[in-house]
DNA sequence: TGTACATCAGTGAACGCGCGTTCACTGATGTAC
DNA sequence: TGTACATCAGTGAACGCGCGTTCACTGATGTAC
């Protein structure tokens, strides 16, 4: 009983900390990105030698994955509030959801670099760790998608025969997430998903030239209509 | 007149070992990334002193430089290869790029990463030197796009309402790659090659999960057709 | 054709740097009696 | 409430590593006469 309740100085220096650790890997990885994080630096920032970063964290890719928690979390609040947020028209709720993706992207684009960008030299995100946080936005959106199939406001286009194998990993995928919903639409899903991470990471990566558009949020909003057609909304 | 001709054994030399740091330096970004490649590590791997690849490369950023270009051209050459083979049907030769383009990346993930993943740390790819390979993809799909426009066999659907600097920049698009297209239909052919890159990064930087498509080239495939909605082919 | 000089690829040593990680330690904080 | 002991955050030195870049050099190749 009370050993919940048990939070000594001790305990909570260490959770601030481990607070502080994390804000300043943030602000490393905005600066420098993913590649070049470096523990000592952390260290040196946090004004205490660099070995004192091992009692809070294994290892540099430790401390990597906890940024990387820390970002898909960050990420998916955001989304979360979007939808929760003004009307609960399934595809005005979706454009809120994409819009809020894209808005936490270009205001921290080293670290949606780190979650959508290519992989960092050396190091694995472990799979128990990160899978969790890292599907929630996509999951998310899923079932916006599934609710919308259900009220029928949603009409996936296009061709609907699909190989028995990709038939059954489409099922799996679904099942996995809770949905219900029917392959093709799951197909569809998935690729308008693509393509809007495809649309951000255009933008946050410079793809197409740094000055070639004056208002990029314009032309995304623009670019999210032309996309409802994948899902027939 | 002689000039020309007068090519020594040193020359030969030269430019052979020009080919194989170059050679290197691809297989070392294969291997390890963009973030990590070394200048020494690739001079070891040529048998020769660190200092002595400063014969023939400023720096290690103009190494990467080299490889950038070198990239961009190889992909280039890979998708216009496709567009010469085959009908020259434009949904089918868009279609052939398309696919030379994910076969390109699932065969250099890591080039493709240098490309069109997260920008490398510390280095800013010269303008003068990458932009002219950087856009021959790009360019060579929307001239597709406008020979398809031309023939009639495109309808750009959607809402064709653009804001005047919208319209303009997009206006400065087409004409500076000499393009006879509506500014509709070049912001409809930007959104597919945006998709386009998001489903080939999203398969090559694997963010649907690692064993979640067994028959990745096929679901590709799907995906493609499933965008064609977007330029109305 | 032969010789003197210029060019230039590659050497080897050195510079100063930052990195991840280990380890024995000290001194403050927390706990059990 | 006071004391003895256990825990644990942080220190400081050290390990071995690889990096980019500079510089004076040597010796082979190329060129002009």
């Amino acid at each position: 009983m009370t050993e919940q309740r048990a939070t000594t100085p001790r305990d909570r220096a260490r959770a601030q900390t481990l607070l502080d650790i994390t804000r300043i890997g943030r602000e490393h990885l905005a600066r420098d990105g993913a590649a070049t994080l470096s523990l000592r630096a952390v260290a040196r920032d946090l004004g205490v030698v660099s070995s004192a970063v091992y009692r809070y964290v294994a290892s540099r890719d430790d401390l990597l994955t906890l940024l990387v928690v820390d970002a898909f979390t960050e990420l998916a609040d955001s989304v979360d509030d979007a939808a929760a947020q003004g009307p609960d028209d399934s595809r005005a709720k979706m454009h809120r959801m994409a819009g809020a993706m894209r808005g936490w992207a270009v205001a921290e684009p080293a670290r949606w670099s780190l979650l959508y960008g290519s992989p960092v030299p050396g190091y694995q995100a472990p799979a128990e760790q990160t899978t969790g946080p890292g599907t929630r936005v996509v999951t998310a959106l899923m079932q916006e998608v599934a609710r919308a199939h259900e009220s029928g406001s949603l009409t996936v286009p296009g061709p609907t025969r699909l190989s028995r194998p990709l038939r059954t990993e489409l099922r799996a995928i679904a099942d996995e997430a809770g949905l219900s919903l029917p392959e093709p639409a799951v197909a569809a899903g998935i690729l308008w998903w693509t393509s809007l991470v495809g649309l951000i990471s255009a933008e946050v990566f410079g793809h197409l030239g740094a000055e070639t558009f004056s208002d990029t949020k314009a032309m995304f909003t623009r670019q999210l209509v032309a996309l409802d057609p994948l899902l027939g909304l």
